[in-house]
Formats: C-alpha cells, structure tokens, sequence
DNA sequence: GATGATCTTGACCACATGGTCAAGCGTAAG
DNA sequence: CTTACGCTTGACCATGTGGTCAAGATCATC
C-alpha cells in the first residue's frame, strides 16, 4: 500500500509510475546480467523491484519488452563515451579520455556491460538493427579520425578498427570479468586505488603501442 | 538397468559410445554458446546430437552434467595456450607465441569461448575452484616472468597482471563478439586474410605497448 | 461525496522443459 | 536357441515460469 509521502504532480506519468518503472529496470538488469535472458525470471525480477509479479506485467507486459528498455538504456550510457572522444582532435587526450570514460563506465555499471556482452555473444537478437546503423555510423566515423591521425603522422600507421576492438575489449573486461578478477585478487574485488591504477595502465600501453608518447606519466 | 554401465572387457568405451559422447559434446558446446545454459534445452542438445533425448540422458544422466563437462573441456583447450607462452624466455617470442596462440583458439573454437565467457559473467558457478587452483597459480607464475623480464630490462615496467589482462579480453575479442565484428566488417565475417591481419594488429599494439621493438614485421 | 482512471494483487492457467520409465533392439558368447 | 549387456526410444510426469484475470484499493478531479 504506497499510500506514501508521493507529491502529485499533476504531469504525464504520476510519481508512483515513474518510481516503479525505475525500481523495475534496475532489478532487471541485475537479474538478467546474473542470469541472463532465458534465466533471468519476472518473479525474480519483481521481487527485487519490492513488487508482485502481476504489477511488473502492468508496467512492461512482457520480459522481452522489460529486456529490450533494459538493453537500449544501456546502449545509450555507452553512446554517452562517444562524446570523450570527440571532444578534442588530440589523439593522446581523445583516446585517454575515451580509455577511461569505457573503464568508468565498468566500473559504475557493470551489471549493463554484462547484460550487452550477453546480447552480442548470443548474436543481438534485439539490438542488430542499432548495431547497423548506429554502431557502425559511430565506428565509421571515429575510423576516419584515427585515420586522419595516423595520416598527419600523429600515430604509428596503425589498423583502426582493430584499435577500436582492443579498447573496447580491454575496457569491458574489467566489468564482464570482474568475478575472475576478483578471484585473482585474493577473493576481494578491486580497490578503488587498484581499479585507478588498471584504468592508466590500459591507457599506457595502448597509448604507447599506437605510437603516442605521453607527455606526463600518471600515477 | 546398468545406467552407467562400463563395459566388462577392460575400460574400452564401445565405439558407439565414444561416437555418441562425441556428437552430444560438440552439439551441446554450440547449444550453450547459442543459448547459455537456462536457454539450452536437452532436446534441442539432442535434435543437434541426431538422437533422441532420452538417449542423451543415458550419457550424460543431468544437463548440469553434460554442461560441466563441455565447460571443462574448454578449460583444458585453454591451458593448452600456456605451452606457447613457456615454449622459449624472450619476451618478445613468448607474447608474440602466447597471442597468436589465442588469437588462434579463438578463431577455431568460438563456441568454447562464448560458453567460457558465458560462465564467468555469471559468477563461475561451475568453474570457481578451477579458477582459484589452476587458473590462479599459472596467473602468477607468468606474472613472475614478466616480471623478471622488467627487472632485467627487455620489457617496460608495466603491471604485468594488467598486460595478461589485455590479451585476454583482445584476443577473445574475436569470438565472443564475432557477431559484432560481422556486422561492423559489411555483415561478411572475417576473411582468413583480415583475421591474420587482425592477429598481427593484436601482437604489434601490445608489443609497442610494453616497449619491445620487433625485429620482423608479421606478414 | 461521486466518478472514472490509475494502480495493486491473489489466484489461476497453458505450456515448455528436465528428467524418468519400462519395453524393445542388436549382437556376441555360451 | 538363450542369455547378458549395451544401447534406443515413445510415452509420460512434475515443476517452473511467462502471462492473465477480475476484483479491489487508491487517487485526481469535479
């Protein structure tokens, strides 16, 4: 009975739809990274989210609608990396900003990276169409930057696209990996320092493997 | 009714059991990579495997089972990669070795690698001991050497659990997310050439990434 | 207070799926 | 032939789960 303190604003959606849409997504991607898709269940879900499951059928009338907002809310985090690439034409500071936006990203939503590592792996079957379009316009895009780069002679003459997957393979690890990290960390999760220290070397290395001399050493 | 009944005339598996194991193993790992384990159904195991369930159940007596097996099978492909990086103690042949061992297991095994990732993200519910024994203690041995190779000089002083780190999630890279890659490369997977391309692309950006000039360009 | 819209929920259903069972098959040895 | 044994399989069951329903509670506005 939430006959709670909810202000009514007299709006489109009332304050209770918004709250439990909310608590809704966010135990859903929980669940679905920890299970994944098939094993991931609405009462499950809608226990987490401190509802009973016919609620959460109100709200989304299906788990594969609960999934597909779940996926596109993560897509859209990730398209918000974009914008520390293209803030700046310095490849050092673009791809050290984008570098550790992706490991921040890691590091505060890891249950989204794991939630899109499994829709890939298993072959996007709702995402294929953003992969199309909006992914590959992105990835076309920065393509050509790296390569503009790498034509003014501002990086070793490197594959672009294959840059691209490392970063994004380097930076994901940390989130879709993190329970074999953690494991080979003693059993304890990445301290703060620790994860800080991961994020400059991953920019380390890539920097220095396309050829880029880092004016200052981090750390 | 002799459920797991071995053949009297020593431990020689018939023919027909071994052909049959075969097929249930290879069908399963490519199930579950499609799949993951909730959304792998035994029937669709067994359709794959050209028998009936029933039959399978005769084998392998629980999904879980069969599962474990398939998952430990991978293991074991995977260990099979530390040969490459032990082979010889030049830093620059055992990475180059060590990646384009990986580099080629996920190009041969993709299924393997999706089912492995598959288990991580979710916690290792199966694999966890193996990855606090065996995974830990060939972690750290290898950490030790490059280590050493810091410490006399041939790498730079990087952190080395960081480095493995990379070529892991690089070189996986290329199963996992193969539908990605396919999508991103005109929906066309990669060709043998771009994938020995690819290869090379990996070994030199992390090689120039740890300081070790290359004597030889790769193809 | 009355009214209609927005939520809430216990009870329920259809169906997929992991797993079982017991009868039957093929064949090699006695 | 019969027996023993590995193997095969159609039919079946128990359970879990996505989704429904209809009655009831709460709220916004008149």
């Amino acid at each position: 009975m939430p006959a709670n303190a909810v202000p009514k604003n007299g709006n489109r959606k009332s304050a209770v739809r918004r709250h439990n849409e909310a608590a809704i997504l966010k135990a859903a991607e929980r669940v679905f990274a920890e299970s994944g898709y098939r094993g991931a269940t609405t009462s499950l879900i809608a226990e987490r989210a401190g509802i009973p499951k016919p609620n959460l059928h109100y709200y989304y009338p299906t788990k594969e609608s609960l999934y597909r907002r779940v996926v596109e809310n993560i897509f859209n985090v990730w398209l918000q990396t974009a914008s520390a690439f293209d803030d700046c034409d310095d490849p050092e500071e673009a791809l050290t900003r984008y570098i550790g936006a992706k490991m921040d990203i890691s590091r505060s939503h890891p249950d989204g990276s794991k939630v899109w590592a499994n829709e890939i792996l298993h072959g996007a079957p709702v995402m294929q169409s953003h992969l199309e379009t909006t992914l590959k316009r992105w990835t076309d895009d920065r393509v050509a930057v790296i390569e503009r780069w790498i034509k003014e002679g501002r990086m070793r003459p490197i594959d672009a696209r294959c840059l691209l997957y490392m970063i994004w393979s380097c930076t994901r690890h940390y989130a879709d990996f993190d329970h074999q990290i953690t494991t080979l960390n003693h059993g304890k999760p990445l301290s703060d320092e620790q994860f800080e220290q991961a994020k400059s070397q991953v920019v380390d290395i890539i920097l220095n493997g396309v050829g880029i001399a880092r004016r200052s050493v981090t750390r």
